[in-house]
DNA sequence: TTATATACGACTAAATTAGTCGTAATTATT
DNA sequence: AATAATTACGACTAATTTAGTCGTATATAA
């Protein structure tokens, strides 16, 4: 229940990173893990993740690294978390994963007013919100 | 992120199923297990839970079971999600399990407020809000 | 040519969640 | 008194998810 994953963890804290830097500089996956204490292997795929998804750009080769794509005002959370980690839902049936107990489920309708609730909240904010 | 655990699920279903039954009627674990196809010790361990709680009233013996303890009305969610699954943080180090990235968190403010915001939005819901 | 990057998939390890089992205690019914 | 149905509870196993590692390919500045 409401538990931030590492992955998300790690892609908020590297974009503060990048959000700090100059416009045009570059920071490495190596100098984001160092400086925070990050397994660079993970952010690094954690970053190819957000170059493919454009909120990033990789620039490849020996001086290469990341920077940022977009304005971080330009991305709200819910977006930015379903990116990360698939649909936002508080519960499964809400994307009709093959939940068994769709008969009998009583609380159905209740549930998805929270996701609802958590999702429209979560659209008011933006990257910027948090990495700033 | 943001994902309901089948312990929340079946908990809020036998609370609706509690919840539609006359003043002092009871339902035993079994009963609300096979009505919505929920694997029966596994139920019967989170209506003890909820009993521990004092969110539901067990009655002991053959002709036992459960009922509930409290108007829906007066338990908020963040109180029912904590009580079943511990304390609601989008983030560990909300609550100070031993995060070893703390020193160089960059994200953690705004995280917090996230978690503020989430918590605010359940302290407005009661269990009623889903169960009825 | 070399060193340092990104890219990406396969794999392993750890943690969490889900579910099962065995056993004890309680109580209505017979 | 015996039985059957129930709650109570801890220990255990299984399944799923998350976290992290590794190997290899490709790009590019020096």
């Amino acid at each position: 229940m409401l538990k931030i994953t590492r992955k998300v963890e790690y892609a908020l804290i590297a974009l503060r990173h990048l959000q700090a830097n100059k416009e045009g500089q570059l920071s490495s996956a190596k100098e984001i893990a160092e400086t925070y204490g990050i397994p660079q292997e993970l952010l690094a795929k954690i970053l190819q993740r957000l170059a493919r998804e454009d909120i990033i750009i990789a620039v490849k080769g020996a001086t290469g690294g990341y920077k940022l794509a977009t304005d971080p005002n330009t991305i709200n959370m819910t977006k930015f978390f379903e990116l990360m980690e698939g649909p936002m839902g508080i519960m499964d049936c809400y994307f009709d994963s093959g939940c068994d107990h769709l008969h009998g489920c009583t609380i159905r309708t209740p549930i998805n007013r929270i996701n609802d609730s958590i999702r429209s909240m979560f659209n008011k904010m933006t990257l910027a919100d948090i990495t700033y």
